[in-house]
DNA sequence: TAATCTATATTCATATATTCAATTAATAGC
DNA sequence: GCTATTAATTGAATATATGAATATAGATTA
């Protein structure tokens, strides 16, 4: 009897979309930043050099899918990682250090 | 001096084009199974119930983003993945077994 | 309260992705 | 040549994502 290679019933739809959030360049770049230190929206958007909306649009995305999680000090919010499965992920991505092809 | 957090110039471009194609369930449920066993193409699609060119469109996109590849045995192409790099993030994905939030 | 700085939400035009039937290509055997 | 089998490609409809402008809400200070 062989092992089940190609499970049709289970989805994966939760664990791609993990991925699919974390697949793009934006929200990688924060992800990884904020598991190195959590941090302020503008110190965000400043250091990447991006509009405001276009991080607070990420942001949220990234918070709704459970990647992130903010904390308001004031009148600024604090976003750190949450999902232990998003920071292993990044940091599988980032351990191997592009020992990959080309 | 602090580290960098947040780097504007790396641009992650090549690391989020791998998780991207990742996050699509068809995409990691063929990269999850080829992880435990290459395999042709026919009893991919069979197993996971789908029609062929979604499969072929699907695979085309892995082997395209250097995740998998193609050997043809007569009329038979089976594909393996070869990107230690997805490899390593399917493997990271799923050791943690869903020990998350809900 | 007004003024201001900050964060979030909404909207919209554009771009990209996804699906699947139909078609084409490649291989093997007759 | 022809035919069967498997895989790749095309094309068109539909769906989703992206980024920037704009609007809204929240918090602080004068």
């Amino acid at each position: 009897m062989q092992p089940v290679m190609f499970n049709k019933n289970d989805s994966y739809m939760r664990e791609a979309e993990i991925l699919k959030v974390l697949g793009h360049p934006i929200r990688l770049k924060i992800v990884a930043g904020l598991i190195s230190q959590a941090c302020n929206v503008k110190k965000i958007w400043e250091c990447l050099e991006l509009p405001q909306a276009t991080v607070s649009q990420h942001l949220a995305l990234l918070k709704n899918k459970g990647i992130i999680e903010g904390e308001r000090d004031g009148v600024e919010v604090y976003y750190s990682v949450v999902s232990e499965q998003a920071r292993s992920i990044v940091e599988a991505m980032f351990t191997l250090g592009g020992c990959n092809h080309d």
